[in-house]
DNA sequence: GCCGAATTTGCAATAATGTTGCAAGTTTTT
DNA sequence: AAAAACTTGCAACATTATTGCAAATTCGGC
């Protein structure tokens, strides 16, 4: 019952141990996670290169999603709902604490919709909400 | 009437003419841009350090304001309200066009307010929105 | 299970991006 | 006009990302 092997079966890509074990940290994790996360915290090593082409082949698949960021790196966490290939459903909010640092999926807050000027044609929206976690909020 | 002259007098700055120059690309292009833009389009070659610490002194000020992207880049746009050092107010909506790339400040869509899980406390939300601006929308 | 085809990995090389120290040059202050 | 404060550019370095290619692994049919 392998929960990574089948992720990986269900999206039609092959199973490898370097995909299993990136799977599967993210499958720990919960939160969000950057490429030099998982490098951290490959138990066995990992080539960076194998890395970024595994995250990009997650994220094209639909197993992935990246969340954006203003310090120049790229998050990436879980989708949740079933995703598919090109086509996201990452709809929720994503919450950055600012004392422990972590971010966070909020699957159960929907981005809400906004008006926007004439003319303009919303396809997807992302938010990333600042702040204090529970865990920090003391 | 040096517009760029003033805004750095006001944030009392220097008035250099790297920082100028820089100032000027901004308020002539509208959108939000990277240090790769910038780099490009400096009629004068600037060094790439210059930029780097141009950058971060005018968010420092609150002159411009960083806006998350998914492709480990950050862009930056000039702030439209009264920003003062250390705490900006661009709690407006960002446009990326799928069609011409483009990212656009919504200054009139502001962000909205989520209601999130107990013991999470916000300080500020940015919203990202793609899809297809208003020129490319036809 | 074995074998060939297709895919994936790791290494090496290269490119792009970001940071720091310091001397020389500018701007501001007096 | 000179001193003090600040800014710039260069060089060196560090980090992060991309590409080609040969070796290794995985998949599918048998």
């Amino acid at each position: 019952m392998d929960q990574s092997k089948n992720i990986l079966k269900r999206n039609g890509l092959s199973i490898t141990e370097g995909r299993k074990l990136i799977l599967e940290i993210f499958l720990q994790s919960m939160g969000a996670l950057s490429h030099a996360d998982i490098e951290k915290s490959a138990s066995v090593s990992l080539d960076r290169v194998t890395i970024y082409r595994t995250l990009q082949t997650f994220v094209d698949s639909g197993i992935i999603h990246q969340i954006p960021t203003t310090d120049n790196t790229i998050l990436y966490a879980l989708c949740k709902d079933s995703c598919e290939a090109g086509h996201h459903h990452d709809n929720h909010v994503h919450f950055i604490c600012m004392e422990c640092e972590k971010t966070i999926c909020m699957d159960e807050v929907i981005v809400p919709k906004v008006q926007l000027p004439k003319g303009f044609e919303p396809v997807n929206a992302a938010m990333v909400v600042k702040g204090m976690c529970s865990d920090c909020h003391n």
